[in-house]
RNA sequence: GCGCUGCUAGCUCAAUGGUAGAGCAGUUCCCUCUUAAGGAAAAGGUUGCAGGUUCAAGUCCUGCGCAGCGCACCA
């Protein structure tokens, strides 16, 4: 039993501390990581018996041991990788082996000593000292086929970090991207700002907040839906060109594309709009995906992606018209739920006719968006804080990105227009944030705005078909 | 919220309604170039939880919990 085994490595931690060794241990200076050593000695051919002049040392994790009586081969795993250790009783004495005999797969050692291969070719540190740093209470998963239940994957994520390396891979793309990200928006003279995550009115998306209380204040406050309407101040401000990278809140359902929590981008450039912000768009993801992955065409499920430009741009209506051979403009909502009906659509929670026809747009026509595709041009009910088009008063200069059938972006020409923005808060029936309608009125210039899903962006970049694979500790209820 | 599937040893997995098994890990012993090292032995279980049907339940039924997937929700 599980005990059983705390209790065999409780035993062996009271041994150590016996042998005048410190089972959790102090400070310890490696000179190389694991990836450090293979590249240094990778190419080295090593004669018979040879082995390096200096001495090297590597701290880690205990994989995998291999003993042989008087001597052992180990595995050691630090954030870089593995790396092989040899250890003999007649090199590193009767006491350091008597430490290793009390380490446990999982404990944290350090090594030092020299580099050789073996017989077989495997680079490996024949050990001279070994310092004990920190025994491991409870057993790792197994060796082989590693931690598969997603559950405890999820829950201790530790674990899935320690045996399956390509997890680690995916946070570190992750990473890269979004360090990416900053420095495309940096060069291009952007400026990174930090606004409120407490918000007085949830505003600036159409999703349920969460709600808290300010003790001092007394007072209900609510976890941001989005930043837009704080950066939109700040286009006001004078700033002109500002992103902000981070957390947004969504008090909504759990799924493989939606977590409570989750990273998002928003940038806004003055005096642009929602054309400049699609090539800035197909610029940032594909650059992104050549500097972080290498390539321009990536694999995503069962497609291929290609991220090479142009990326097509098709109005809303007009790709609606290409998958189901309708013309939605000029039908009215008898006729659009209608037709949502023939197309196996269920529209029963659907109000209004945009609400019905955008159902087919997910529906029907989102899931074939497999290469990058810009559709543009949505209807002004379902975008409230998007300026019109000049010519057509019911479509507004918006977009959405789609790459692999995912959502990935969302970005309009914003409405500057105090008393057209008043006019579609009042229309939207909710509260109304006074405060950003009067920033407004002191004047913002005409701007484009973009938010994209840093989640989702990676889940194609990685390949995986969660949003829970890409984020460390996805939402879960409580074990018991 | 609804539906489907899953939950068996620390981990990975078996088990036509008929004594719950294996591999790895762990324990003891042998072994100074192994690669999931090898050899020998012993040990390890409230089958997610609570009920029910049955002579007999891991297996069938009901409820509950958690998870995955789908649907709904999410402009």
């Amino acid at each position: 039993m599980e005990e059983d085994l705390i209790k065999e490595r409780k035993k062996k931690l009271e041994e150590l501390k016996a042998m005048g060794v410190e089972p959790f241990g102090r400070r310890f200076s490696p000179t190389h990581s694991a990836a450090d050593i293979i590249e240094k000695y990778g190419e080295k051919q090593f004669a018979e018996n040879e082995e390096s002049a200096e001495d090297v040392s590597v701290a880690g994790r205990i994989m995998l041991v291999r003993g042989h009586g008087k001597a052992a081969f180990a595995h050691l795993q630090d954030r870089s990788g593995k790396i092989q250790i040899y250890i003999r009783l007649d090199i590193i004495g009767e006491d350091g082996f008597k430490i290793y005999e009390k380490v446990d797969l999982g404990d944290f050692i350090g090594v030092v000593g020299s580099i050789f291969r073996t017989r077989t070719g495997e680079l490996t540190i024949k050990v001279k000292k070994l310092c004990f740093l920190t025994k491991a209470m409870r057993p790792l998963p197994e060796k082989w086929h590693g931690l598969k239940d997603v559950e405890t994957r999820f829950r201790q994520r530790y674990l899935d970090f320690i045996s399956n390396p390509e997890v680690r891979k995916i946070f570190s793309l992750r990473a890269k991207v979004i360090k990416y990200i900053r420095e495309f928006l940096d060069g291009k003279g952007y400026s990174e700002v930090e606004t409120p995550m407490l918000h007085q009115i949830a505003g600036g998306a159409a999703a349920k907040p969460f709600k808290t209380f300010h003790n001092a204040l007394g007072m209900d406050l609510y976890l941001r839906i989005a930043p837009e309407l704080y950066l939109k101040r700040l286009i006001v401000a004078g700033m002109e060109k500002v992103y902000e990278i981070n957390r947004s809140f969504r008090n909504e359902g759990i799924s493989t594309r939606h977590n409570p929590e989750f990273t998002m981008l928003e940038v806004y450039t003055a005096y642009a709009d929602y054309n400049d912000v699609m090539d800035l768009t197909e610029g940032l993801i594909k650059d992104a995906a050549e500097k972080t992955l290498g390539r321009k065409k990536i694999i995503f499920g069962e497609n291929e992606l290609n991220l090479e430009s142009p990326w097509k741009r098709t109005p809303y209506y007009e790709i609606l018209k290409e998958f189901t051979q309708k013309d939605f403009i000029k039908m009215n909502e008898e006729e659009s739920r209608r037709y949502a009906k023939e197309l196996n659509v269920n529209v029963d929670e659907c109000k209004n006719k945009d609400e019905i026809v955008n159902q087919i747009f997910e529906k029907i026509v989102q899931p074939k968006l497999i290469q990058p595709a810009f559709v543009i041009d949505y209807p002004v009910s379902t975008s409230p804080l998007a300026k019109s088009k000049p010519d057509n008063p019911d479509l507004v200069e918006r977009f959405e990105l789609f790459i692999g059938g995912e959502e990935i972006a969302n970005a309009y020409s914003e409405l500057n227009d105090p008393i057209e923005q008043r006019k579609r808060f009042e229309e939207q029936g909710g509260t109304i944030d006074e405060d950003f309608v009067r920033a407004l009125e002191h004047g913002m210039p005409p701007t484009g705005g973009l938010g994209i899903g840093v989640d989702r962006l990676v889940m194609v970049f990685a390949n995986v078909l969660s949003i829970r694979e890409v984020i460390l500790f996805p939402q879960l209820k409580p074990e018991k």
